[in-house]
DNA sequence: ATGGAATGTTACC
DNA sequence: TGGTAACCCTTCCA
């Protein structure tokens, strides 16, 4: 671990402009600079859009040009939307960013002050059946009664590594070889690093030509990866040689425009029965022979006609149990043995675009996703009443054309199916830089567990995988490729839970002590960018390598 | 240092 | 229903 010595402990990063009344009702300098920008004259003009009736529609406002300062979200005068240093203001027009819910800012917003980080409670009735019961009887025995101790792999190690030219799109450890990191991107490229052997890497560019969405492993030849393409193809690939194999091309003709042109998103392998599942941005689901390569029966509608299928998963347990999401707002589960388009086994409705859905790792029994209308959902049976989910949790993970889509993904190692990681989308301000911690989300109960974040890290950490052994999380920032290791201190903690201190679980009520970076003399005027910058460049110096290929 | 491009989904007609 | 403009806390690089 070359850079664990370098400080023992990470700095804790102090939160600004936390509350409301900090921000906005505080006659701090930044009031000043907001009278400044606009004065009384420039606030009058434009009040009768303002009083249109509702229902009405607005006139189309006049060509003029104007040197008043407007809102870029919602081009209105009076206020402004957007970064002041650090802190990102709201458009006061708009729903608020986080929950969706008019009438209050993210600022603001009960989901993003509470510690629990917006919950929405299970219902009170009990949802169970007599087969839940008999499930449960039989999971009983592989469910821990007491919680476990969480570790939580927050720190930075092996550097920041850049050998992507475009931005990760999806990360997979290697199945049985640890310290191997599989990565793809949007320009198609297929990653492989050694990330205990920083310098061994090695990027395939031939393999796709566009994003790849997911890379799966082949059972038989763990040497061997499985990728899914926006190409429309599947490409089963020689990790050693880069030899790979051609399993199906939904594209033979080329390109005859979007409305033909065949994209692969979500992918899985039935690994008991040999048969690989891939589906398309048409609502199609397509089944592969892993053994001859061979395409079984015709493509079956298992999303609205037309709409993307993002996401297609095997129970763990059951694996000719299926469940797929798309674009179409739902997640629905298959009996694979028996699939057609009548024979869906249940729908689960969302409020928009579903980007992941997950049976859980060990028993199968729950599912989660992610949906985005900005809220991870989890049933706690599937075999209890699926019209509702179990949980809401309201977390900030919004679509963006930019960004690779946010996937919350199980901790394969947590014995208790609960523990879940998931990039955010909004910044938080740290002590003058603005960070997207990587959220780590007690789904049971819907508490922030740890927030992962480093000030070298400035960009949206969107893909994020825990390794199925090891205490490490990998994660894909943009361009970069980050691993994240647990501290030392917390291994032993973990031994020992009596002596684990009392902020080891909740990274939170840490950032009050150590508030401050060095010995910054800045005081507290906050905000002032030139200084967060400043932070942010003594923060780079000596602090670890950064390796950029 | 600053503005433009890349680019997928949704809302709205 | 299909077509298209808008868009929202991006990121990188001219």
């Amino acid at each position: 671990m070359p850079f664990a010595s370098s400080s023992s402990r990470p700095r804790f990063l102090r939160r600004e402009a936390d509350s409301d009344e900090e921000s906005e009702t505080s006659s701090s300098g930044g009031e000043d600079d907001l009278e400044e920008d606009f004065p009384e004259e420039a606030q009058v003009e434009e009040d009768t859009t303002d009083e249109v009736a509702p229902g009405k529609r607005k006139k189309p406002p006049p060509i003029t040009i104007s040197l008043k300062r407007v809102c870029k979200v919602c081009k209105q005068s009076g206020h402004e939307a957007g970064f002041r240093g650090a802190t990102y203001i709201d458009c006061p027009r708009k729903p608020c960013f986080l929950c969706k819910t008019p009438g209050h800012t993210t600022m603001s917003c009960p989901h993003r002050v509470a510690m629990e980080h917006g919950v929405i409670p299970a219902s009170a009735r009990n949802t169970k059946t007599p087969l839940d019961y008999i499930f449960m009887r039989q999971l009983k025995a592989k469910i821990p009664k007491i919680k476990p101790v969480y570790v939580i792999p927050d720190q930075v190690d092996c550097g920041l590594i850049r050998f992507h030219s475009r931005r990760v799109t999806c990360l997979e450890f290697h199945p049985t070889k640890s310290n191997i990191l599989l990565s793809g991107d949007k320009k198609g490229q297929l990653g492989i690093w050694n990330y205990d052997k920083q310098h061994e890497r090695t990027i395939y560019g031939s393999i796709h030509s566009c994003i790849v969405n997911n890379i799966k492993f082949s059972l038989r030849n763990d040497a061997m990866a499985y990728t899914s393409s926006s190409d429309g193809t599947v490409s089963c690939t020689d990790m050693e040689t880069g030899i790979s194999t051609l399993l199906l091309d939904l594209n033979p003709d080329g390109w005859n425009g979007p409305a033909n042109w065949r994209m692969l998103y979500g992918m899985d392998v039935n690994t008991e029965k040999g048969v690989l599942l891939v589906a398309d941005n048409f609502g199609y689901l397509y089944l592969l022979d892993v053994r001859s390569n061979v395409k079984i029966g015709e493509p079956i509608l298992v999303h609205k006609k037309g709409s993307k299928v993002v996401g297609l998963h095997c129970n763990p347990v059951q694996p000719d149990v299926l469940l797929s999401c798309g674009n179409d707002h739902f997640a629905r589960i298959w009996d694979a043995r028996r699939l057609g388009t009548e024979s869906c086994l249940a729908s689960l409705a969302h409020g928009r675009v579903v980007n992941s859905a997950y049976f859980s790792l060990l028993t199968g029994n729950k599912i989660l996703t992610t949906s985005q209308d900005n809220r991870i959902r989890v049933w706690d049976s599937i075999f209890g009443n699926l019209e509702s989910p179990s949980r809401e949790i309201v977390h900030s993970h919004d679509f963006n054309r930019h960004l690779t889509p946010f996937r919350a993904e199980w901790d394969p190692k947590d014995p208790s199916e609960s523990l879940v990681v998931i990039g955010r989308y909004i910044s938080e301000n740290y002590d003058g830089v603005a960070l997207h911690p990587i959220d780590f989300i007690d789904t049971s109960t819907g508490k922030l567990v740890a927030e992962v974040m480093d000030t070298d890290v400035t960009t949206i950490s969107t893909v994020n995988k825990l390794h199925p052994r090891d205490q490490i999380l990998a994660s894909g920032s943009s361009r970069t490729l980050l691993i994240w290791k647990a501290r030392q201190e917390d291994w032993e903690a973990k031994k020992q839970p009596e002596k684990r201190p009392k902020q080891f679980i909740f990274r939170r009520n840490e950032k009050k002590a150590n508030g401050k970076f060095d010995s910054d003399s800045g005081g507290d005027s906050d905000d002032d960018d030139s200084n967060g910058k400043k932070r942010k460049a003594k923060k780079r110096q000596g602090k670890y390598k950064k390796l950029v290929w």
